[in-house]
DNA sequence: CTGATTGGTTGCTCTAGAGTAACCGTTGCC
DNA sequence: GGCAACGGTTACTCTAGAGCAACCAATCAG
């Protein structure tokens, strides 16, 4: 399924650089010249960055001569938020019914289902 | 600001463990000595990643007695949402597709650009 | 009180990966 | 053709952090 995309995808966005080149490319198509400008790193680290966006669907390069353009693509950002509302969906929907049954809970401390 | 929360949720999210733990505590509310019974890492590893993750505001714990349950926590999922769709805003406009209606869309078979 | 269980912390090792410098390939312009 | 500019890749170093063993603290049962 898409779970291993969604490794992919967490993985690229827990750099804080790629996050911030994700914020810069946000502005439009962006060279690799100019996110190095823009960023406190040098081209190469900008490269590999980019490289691992790029694998996890994050974004998307057109070659225009010797010029990248680099620019976001939606199909990474879609699997995350699919992710995270696959994760968060029943917690969102019974949280305060599992609120209160952890309180219940806690007051009778009982359902200890333990296997060695 | 909310930017450095987005900084904490994405680093907490960009590690593999941590994401388990997460799905994990998906099923309801958890024990640490559960949780390391159906990880590959030890009880000290995923204490420090339940810290970093409620550092996130991913997760809360309640301690009853010598035990304390971990259960997620609506709060990091909104601002991993609100980054996201904040960050992909302008892209979402040229596409011109919400990301539901997306899946929905390439139901429908039209010739958009897709990926796996 | 004593023993047992659960969870958290500390000190330590070790690996993944982030960054850089140098080099190479390609394209565009004269 | 020759030259400059832009990007990508490789080899290498170095640091952040993931993991574990051992120990400590707190709670409940008898």
């Amino acid at each position: 399924m898409s779970n291993h995309t969604a490794d992919l995808v967490f993985d690229a966005l827990g750099e804080p650089v790629r996050r911030r080149i994700l914020e810069l490319l946000h502005e439009g198509p962006t060279p690799v010249g100019r996110l190095a400008e823009r960023l406190p790193v040098g081209r190469p680290a900008v490269s590999k960055h980019l490289r691992v966006l790029s694998n996890a669907g994050l974004i998307e390069h057109r070659s225009i001569g010797t010029r990248n353009l680099y620019v976001l693509a939606p199909g990474g950002m879609a699997v995350a938020q699919q992710w995270l509302v696959r994760t968060w969906d029943t917690v969102l929907a019974a949280y305060a019914a599992d609120v209160s049954r952890a309180s219940q809970q806690a007051a009778q401390q009982q359902s200890s289902p333990k296997h060695p």
